[in-house]
DNA sequence: ACAGCGATTTGT
DNA sequence: CAAATCGCTGTC
């Protein structure tokens, strides 16, 4: 007799990927935060982009840092960097070990917001965690977790996607970048009010 | 050392 | 459109 645990995802075969190939499978899945004090957040991941070794726009583009350190882990490492000084960035690391290769998760949908979430985020629930540094903010997900292994026992986990998408898959280009601007590894799920930028 | 800038968000 | 604000990068 085994614990049943049918939904979450305990092998992480299926992120040892490119991250071009990993980041639409992601989109669909369902990103769980469960905190200290029993409260569980569940979400969809509406939108994704890749970001790959041989990628200028990548982090480990130029090598090994502290900070990207993780994104050159094994596949199903979590992989979180603070932008601008003030807003954190998740990343699900993909391929394998040495490899700098993330996919960046852009947006999420929640089916109930947290007590915690701002009277404006209730004026528009569906964009309250439309955009990387928002969802990172409203799921309480920061440094901490840099190097932390996506699972149960850490409180931050992925579980497996329906067959079938409720909508269409759109790729397109990436958001926000001054390099690589042409590679279309960005992808969302089509009609979704949660997406960053539709 | 130090200036400049970024896979962002928010308010003016 | 500018501010907020930390860490990495290139240059002096």
């Amino acid at each position: 007799m085994s614990v049943s645990r049918p939904d979450s995802i305990v092998d992480t075969l299926w992120l040892a990927r490119p991250a071009t190939e990993v980041a639409p499978d992601l989109v669909g899945c369902t990103l769980v935060r469960s905190l200290a004090d029993g409260c569980c957040l569940r979400s969809q991941i509406v939108e994704t982009e890749a970001y790959t070794p041989t990628d200028p726009a990548c982090h480990g583009y130029r090598g090994q840092t502290r900070r990207n350190a993780a994104m050159f882990g094994r596949a199903g490492l979590s992989y979180v960097y603070l932008i601008y000084g003030l807003y954190h960035c998740f990343n699900v690391v993909t391929d394998c070990p040495g490899l700098a290769s993330a996919v960046l998760i852009r947006a999420v949908q929640l089916s109930h917001l947290p007590p915690w979430a701002s009277p404006k985020d209730h004026q528009a629930p569906h964009r309250a965690a439309a955009g990387p540094g928002k969802l990172c903010r409203l799921l309480k997900i920061d440094q901490q977790f840099n190097g932390a292994v996506l699972a149960p026992e850490t409180g931050l986990w992925l579980e497996h996607r329906p067959t079938t998408l409720s909508q269409p898959l759109v790729q397109t280009t990436r958001i926000g970048l001054s390099q690589a601007t042409d590679l279309p590894w960005r992808w969302y799920l089509a009609n979704s009010p949660a997406v960053s930028k539709p």
